[in-house]
DNA sequence: TGCTTCTTGCGACTCATTTGCAAAAGCCCC
DNA sequence: GGGGCTTTTGCAAATGAGTCGCAAGAAGCA
């Protein structure tokens, strides 16, 4: 139970709900799809991250329950999460991508330390960029699907 | 208020002046750097593309008029061309930089094409994101640097 | 022309990400 | 609980962008 404050706020508190794991794999096993123990491990590693992670991350925090996992699952098994609509990639601008759970309701941007690479969220208010989307369909016969709208700079502990 | 037009436009016609890149060079020679034929060879090719192009794109460009060019020297010329600003790097999330010259009193922003690849770039009205970014410092206690904004989507060939 | 300093080519390297294939594991049905 | 079909997985090798150290090669200046 969180109450959540509207407008520009740190995102969800880490508290690595259990639950938010076991309705997922609920929902992938109700689609039909299998539930592996990779599979399992890997949600609920992303469900504990406080930060988006790369799949460098990903393989290492999965290799302490299966040491024998291989690098290539970790990236297959991503992508299949995100073509699930369960994973959002991000890219933070160093080299790789990183991904994060994906909340259907509630879109949000990142905040980039440049010096220690720590990522906050911040929710945008979406009535702007929507305009500017409506506005760039008109003036350019371009149909926007999709946005990246990041901010980098230094957080509150580099500053 | 301001007239749309201004606001969201095409960028500078394509006209790949050759002035420009002769005026580049000069500046360059002005301040004592030293002018060699890659060097030379890059900014043209910068100034005549229509397009940001990524570092493997101009590697080839080049190599039409100096076959023994490296990757190497390509990556080193596009740090220092960026970093005497006269390059901008942006990021199309296709696992690659690609750079274009950099207006430094226009900044601007891209429609990327994820059907053909084509990329055009739009203004953004400033004030926006300004006032954003201000909220963001006081709220997160971050103090934002730059920001990336790029939209994805179709354009108007492949829509 | 000679000198100093900046650039360049080369080769080897890093590291994220991908691919093909055969073996292993899930899941459904009997 | 075992078969059988299909999805996942591990492995090994490859791809491809970007980087590094170093010695040889050019620019610019006197």
């Amino acid at each position: 139970m969180k109450t959540p404050s509207k407008t520009l706020q740190v995102l969800p508190d880490e508290t690595p709900e259990n639950s938010s794991a076991e309705q997922l794999i609920e929902a992938l096993r109700t689609k039909g799809f299998r539930i592996t123990k990779i599979r399992q491990a890997m949600i609920e590693a992303l469900v504990a991250a406080s930060q988006p992670v790369s799949a460098p991350q990903l393989l290492e925090q999965v290799s302490q329950k299966h040491p024998s996992v291989n690098k290539t699952t970790i990236y297959r098994e991503l992508d299949f999460l995100a073509d699930k609509k369960i994973l959002s990639e991000i890219d933070i601008l160093d080299g790789m991508k990183r991904y994060e759970l994906l909340h259907p309701d509630h879109h949000h941007h990142h905040l980039v330390c440049t010096s220690c690479k720590d990522i906050q969220c911040v929710e945008v208010p979406h009535h702007d960029l929507h305009a500017l989307e409506g506005k760039i369909q008109q003036t350019h016969n371009f149909t926007v699907q999709s946005h990246v709208l990041e901010f980098f700079g230094l957080c509150r502990k580099c500053s």
